[in-house]
DNA sequence: ATCCCGAGGG
DNA sequence: CCCTCTGGAT
């Protein structure tokens, strides 16, 4: 059973945060949806769809739908509608709508503020809610995605087998001055730089500070 | 472990 | 043409 690799030591987190910062100056995906009810919605229907797909359409809708009972009145039909570009779209307009009924029905039409709550919404597992907790409530959560995990693996910035083992890794060795927006950098990160096919090592900002090998091409 | 699924990229 | 994409539910 190979041995996990150690974290970069502080100094280095130091320095790759604040490169990443520098890099990444304006904060765009998550300030654009202050409202935690679009949020939610936005983050549930990101599963297994590109960014770029799920910002076009959520793009006209959330000028209309600001809130769950405005979603309700649009409708299962008129939300498949708005979201038919993006992959699986039957599946998660279903569970907006069932969403949205339970937040009506159970929580004032208002965001749940616990981890319990929030992934026994339909659509919403642990990495949801954890961009819930983080980025609405302000809490200690990390949101583990595919991207995160990748760029916290190879840059071993928290290096870990599995979610949990990152999350801790991530709340355990990044700085604290960073935490707040490490999920927003190392997002970005993964998603322009660190891609999971094809790494754009060459052009990387951390390049001289990751051990990460493939430097092909 | 497997399915869900359209758009865009290589 | 084949692959991947900010997961979640079974």
């Amino acid at each position: 059973m190979a041995r996990l690799p150690a974290p970069l030591p502080y100094q280095t987190q130091v320095a790759i945060f604040s490169r990443l910062r520098d890099a990444n100056p304006a904060p765009v995906t998550e300030l654009q949806h202050q409202n935690p009810y679009q949020l939610l919605v936005a983050v549930a229907l990101s599963a297994q769809s590109t960014d770029a797909g799920v910002n076009r359409a959520t793009e006209d809708l959330f000028d209309r739908i600001h809130t769950p009972q405005q979603m309700l009145e649009l409708g299962q039909d008129g939300l498949t509608e708005a979201i038919k570009t993006i992959g699986l779209f039957r599946q998660k307009a279903q569970n907006v709508i069932r969403m949205s009924q339970i937040l009506v029905d159970d929580y004032g039409g208002q965001v749940p503020s616990s981890r319990a709550a929030l992934m026994s919404l339909p659509g919403v597992g642990r990495k949801t809610a954890n961009v819930i907790l983080n980025c609405v409530f302000g809490q200690p959560a990390q949101a583990v995605d595919t991207h995160i995990f990748r760029v916290c693996n190879r840059t071993r910035i928290a290096p870990g087998r599995d979610v949990d083992e990152v999350e801790r890794g991530i709340e355990d060795n990044i700085p604290a001055e960073f935490q707040q927006n490490a999920h927003h950098w190392l997002i970005l990160h993964g998603r322009y730089i660190c891609q999971a096919r094809r790494p754009r090592c060459p052009i990387c900002p951390i390049n001289d500070l990751c051990p990460y090998e493939e430097k092909t091409a």
